[in-house]
DNA sequence: TTGTGTTTTATTGCCTCC
DNA sequence: GGAGGCAATAAAACACAA
């Protein structure tokens, strides 16, 4: 008894002591969780319930995160506000849309002032009349309202979760097409009790009439493709964008024959959280590619670079890694100088910073290889294969075979379906044993049936041939 | 090495909705 | 009343400059 009562005491010191201290997500957790942050704002209980289990964290410090991601958007969003509070209403929708951060889509009752549209909107639409599948949705963010909702959904405002999903690279973000895969995946978001949640929860139709009409109204004052209440931006020069930095401690990277320069980050770089930093890094790029009116001034060999650079920055962003590095834990925990060439200097040097650079304490294990890292992993080799020495053909056919295999694998929350799959999935574990991390949940996701081969199932399906060409051209 | 500032995480209380 | 969410707060972890 007194053993026990021993026993008992000494396990509540152990665990009060394990609550008392913080203990910080590590890299693959926030990165799946920012991931998914940028696909569900709500996630449902089931959601949280299976992000847990998955990050191995428990549902409370999943919704704890979730709420204060909430919140730190909200405070980035009301920064964001107020440093541009000068700006003019065209002004606040254009900052809106570049940022991705100006707008929040709290899911409180309480917070009228932070009322913006949001994609749940379109969501509760859906969900509330139309019999829209999932993968209709998913659609509809993935393209990242490229498709036109009722003319005014990408003019109007976007929430920070479908401007943030659009400020992750969507072509390399490996974490795109997964968690894209699973909102794809319409059994799954079954499975999954895929319901509108908090903000959405409240949201009847008439509100969403009286928001659509205002957004409209709204919406009618932009061009579709250009600027803003008729405010005539003139073409930027031609080079604009290719401002000599050469010499000015941004040393320009070498792909092939193509040269690459350091974006200017190093003024974002110094405070920024990881996930901010992600944010802003792939804001820059994508607000670049994003908006084709930008385009005006670059030649192809630009786009090229542009793409390349955006590679670049999505595998820094993704990664610290270092080639050959499989485990996410090596990755994150041990930022090598795969990167050296990029970041010379010691201002702008690429070392890990915040999360990225924190060190884990010995019990905080990494989840075996999630799915993000899993699949990642291969993925963060080719990049850096590529941009150190050109892979031969064979190893960009080993890795994008791994990629592909790997991408359809490590499909969280789908479940096996068919003995079909059953059996692809087998197969993929016989041809990526050293990631197979035993039983756990996403080793047994099947691969995903239509599989795209090669470099083209990295791009949603709204890109066009030329753009696929491009890309692969680049490549070459 | 140290002090300071920032970011992240955990906790608590309150509010709203069902 | 319970669940879910937001806001406020404290504290830990980290970055950075001196």
């Amino acid at each position: 008894m007194e053993e026990s009562n021993e026993l008992h005491s000494e396990e509540n010191k152990n665990s009060q002591d394990n609550n008392k201290k913080r203990k910080l997500k590590t890299p693959a957790q926030l990165m799946a969780l920012e991931k998914f942050y940028n696909e569900h704002k709500y996630p449902t209980e089931e959601m949280k319930s299976q992000l847990a289990e998955q990050l191995r964290l428990s549902e409370k410090q999943i919704s704890g995160w979730f709420c204060h991601r909430r919140l730190k958007d909200k405070r980035l969003s009301r920064d964001e506000t107020q440093a541009n509070g000068r700006q003019d209403r065209s002004s606040v929708v254009i900052q809106d849309r570049a940022s991705g951060l100006g707008q929040d889509s709290c899911g409180s009752t309480k917070h009228g002032e932070h009322r913006f549209v949001d994609p749940r909107e379109v969501e509760s639409r859906r969900l509330s009349g139309h019999d829209f599948t999932a993968a209709d949705i998913t659609r509809e963010y993935r393209s990242h309202y490229t498709e036109r909702v009722g003319d005014m959904d990408n003019t109007s405002s976007e929430s920070s979760s479908s401007l943030q999903d659009r400020l992750l690279t969507r072509k390399e973000d490996p974490y795109d097409v997964e968690t894209s895969r699973y909102l794809t995946h319409t059994k799954g978001m079954e499975n999954m009790g895929y319901k509108p949640s908090g903000f959405l929860k409240v949201k009847g139709e008439a509100e969403n009439a009286a928001i659509t009409a205002v957004k409209r109204q709204l919406g009618r004052q932009y061009w579709e493709d250009g600027p803003l209440l008729g405010v005539e931006f003139d073409l930027l020069p031609r080079g604009a964008f290719e401002s000599p930095i050469i010499g000015s401690g941004h040393e320009p990277s070498t792909i092939g024959n193509t040269v690459l320069r350091s974006p200017d980050i190093s003024g974002v770089k110094g405070q920024l959280s990881p996930s901010t930093r992600y944010e802003v890094y792939n804001s820059r790029l994508n607000s670049q590619q994003e908006n084709p009116s930008i385009m005006h001034g670059f030649d192809l060999q630009e786009k090229k670079s542009s793409k390349q650079l955006r590679q670049k920055l999505t595998y820094l962003n993704d990664t610290n890694s270092s080639p050959g590095k499989n485990s996410s834990l090596d990755i994150y925990d041990k930022p090598s100088g795969g990167i050296s060439a990029y970041n010379s200097n010691k201002k702008d040097r690429m070392r890990p910073k915040g999360n990225y650079g924190r060190k884990f304490t010995s019990e905080q294990t990494e989840p075996c290889l999630d799915e993000y890292d899993k699949f990642m992993s291969p993925k963060i080799v080719q990049r850096n294969e590529y941009l150190t020495s050109r892979p031969s053909s064979s190893m960009e056919e080993k890795f994008d075979g791994e990629c592909k295999a790997m991408k359809d694998y490590h499909n969280p929350f789908r479940r096996m379906n068919s003995i079909d799959e059953m059996v692809v999935t087998k197969q993929a574990r016989v041809n990526f044993p050293q990631r197979d991390c035993g039983t756990n949940s996403f080793a047994q996701m099947p691969p995903r049936k239509n599989q795209i081969k090669g470099t083209a199932m990295e791009m949603p399906s709204s890109f066009s041939e030329d753009e696929t060409a491009e890309t692969n051209s680049s490549v070459d």
